[in-house]
DNA sequence: CTGTAACATGTAATATTATAACAAGATCAA
DNA sequence: TTGATCTTGTTATAATATTACATGTTACAG
């Protein structure tokens, strides 16, 4: 019904075509999606959460490369520049793009009892912002857009 | 023309009546407005700026209040709290609200060359926001729109 | 092939942002 | 004035992020 992330879906099917697209991106563009980097969004894609810095950082370490921030920080900063990977801001944390694919200026939602992050391909919202900013003649280079509240199996779970 | 703090503008009025609406709103709801917090949200007036809870630290220290971060973040979270403050996460900083009357849903529009905040009245966005969740069936609580780039001061200076 | 420039990784050290925990003081109602 | 609640001060520490530099790898011009 809903085809976000909040809904049941195949999420491995979901995961490999993440990556197969960085594959492809890698190949197209000449972008060097080294072990590291592979690795981190494979780590990020194995849930719709939104992952710190750290905590990615510990499943690096796991997988045998080096445990020190820089490599994650390092890492994480590819994937978000070539649109593979969005930071969270609100949670100081990383999710992957689940659609990477499409050139897009997502909204996130993130419930706050799952802590799972969803992106909604708003394009109304990013109107109505470029309208705001027209009228302050504010000139707009990036926009965040991020929304906190319950997914709808939380919501329906508590209530 | 534009009434955002990106335009000229008589700031110390403006601040002062910031201030003044927060006097009121303390004697009306019985908030408890105390020196601490008034002194950082006169800090926070001083500029449309989003200050770093270490920087309005620093300015509390000189002003005679404690020195350690509790002293600046208990401030901080009280005028968020209150209304009388926003956060701004992409800087992981702190404006003053500078529509403390109106209950708003505010955008922020930062200036990435002056660090100027300002606050963009956008129900529009808004609107936009909540049919974008209706649609995956989320509930929001809170939503956070940031968005960065240029104030018309800066655009016009450099280019 | 080699030398070299550009990019990538590892690691140590440190900076920045934020919170937990507890003691001491202020405020207010009964 | 006593206790309940809120506020402030202070110590300590946690969580997040960056700088700097050494080493390694890749690509490609010659």
């Amino acid at each position: 019904m809903h085809d976000t992330p909040f809904a049941d879906h195949d999420h491995s099917h979901c995961a490999s075509g993440v990556l197969g697209h960085a594959d492809k991106l890698a190949e197209e563009k000449g972008l060097r999606l080294t072990p590291v980097r592979r690795a981190t969004l494979e780590i990020l894609l194995a849930e719709h959460r939104a992952l710190g810095a750290y905590e990615v950082l510990e499943q690096l370490q796991e997988k045998g490369f080096g445990n020190q921030p820089p490599v994650a920080y390092r890492a994480l900063d590819f994937l978000v520049e070539n649109g593979l990977a969005h930071r969270v801001q609100r949670l100081n944390a990383f999710a992957a793009c689940t659609q990477p694919a499409k050139q897009h200026r997502p909204v996130f939602m993130i419930c706050k009892t799952c802590e799972q992050v969803a992106e909604a391909d708003a394009s109304d919202v990013q109107d109505a912002l470029t309208a705001a900013a027209q009228q302050a003649d504010f000139t707009i280079e990036r926009a965040n857009v991020e929304v906190l509240g319950q997914c709808p199996t939380c919501r329906d779970t508590v209530e």
